[in-house]
DNA sequence: GTCCGTGCAAATCTTTTGCAAGGTT
DNA sequence: AACCTTGCAAAAGATTTGCACGGAC
């Protein structure tokens, strides 16, 4: 099954790298278009019948968040979560933290803020992370009178 | 040797909650001033010759966190670090990837942000994470290789 | 006596590493 | 033959848990 991103993501990586255990494991990643971990794309590609080892899952997971091609957020247990990267560059997501859905969203204010900082800290190569989360409105339960609005911090 | 801080983080905690080992952990992690993970801590303590099992250490920076105490970060390798919440709020820091020190930004921006966000997309109670690092000033020179100015993202 | 905090040892869990086997060029 | 990639098993490492001991009330 392929998908249009599972493509542009091998194209977008070095000849030599595609071999068939990381072509499976790109396809198996864009079809997920959410975040996963690599245990859990181990256990999807083995339901799929793919046989591929946990080794090497981490493997090329690590090597697409170095290619730039993957989004990397950690859940609350500290555990590693990929997201095949927007062709359009780097994103800052909202997570549910019922369902786990995620959406991209507009972080251009944060990226100018980061830019800001650094210029008045001095700091040199500043670099961001990002993550929001909430509960999406499918999963609200009917929101009742309390309506907790806005946002808090973690 | 006590610091104010430390006084104040006991004072907001409730009464019963007052032990020995509790007020230590929060007596070392007040001096320190900055982010500190459960077994750096665990190790100072030992080294200043205070006796206390690396499980409390644990215990108590999770309460912590839990009191609204303590701002946590992970560092590159998933490791928890802490640092004692400034008596006026939750706050994002900005921290040297060579010295590993960290400074508090002034993140309204951010907040301004995560608030919009939170409103567009119709999810409750959205909580954020932001971590910001760079090269301090300090550690410039000392860092051999490209001096990328500004903001990239990780 | 009861309750709760402590701390040691053991367990957990994710991610990394050592290393030998199998392909490719 | 030289070079890479794989994947199994073992290692590493941080954090948590089981459980018995001991002090506080």
């Amino acid at each position: 099954m392929s998908c249009g991103r599972a493509e542009e993501l091998v194209r977008a990586l070095p000849d030599r790298w595609r071999t068939r255990q990381r072509i499976a494991v790109l396809h198996v990643l864009a079809e997920c278009q959410d975040f996963v971990s690599a245990q859990q794309l181990h256990a999807l590609m083995g339901a799929d019948g793919i046989r591929v080892g946990l080794t090497t899952v981490y493997r090329v997971l690590r090597e697409l968040e170095a290619y730039g091609q993957a989004d990397v957020v950690r859940d609350g247990t500290g555990e590693r979560l990929y997201r095949p990267r927007p062709a359009d560059g780097h994103r800052h997501y909202l997570i549910c933290r019922s369902c786990s859905r995620s959406r991209p969203v507009d972080s251009e204010a944060v990226e100018a803020w980061a830019g800001q900082v650094a210029e008045a800290t001095g700091f040199a190569a500043v670099e961001h992370t990002v993550e929001l989360t909430g509960i999406c409105a499918g999963c609200r339960p009917a929101t009742p009178g309390g309506h907790e609005e806005g946002s808090s911090c973690r």
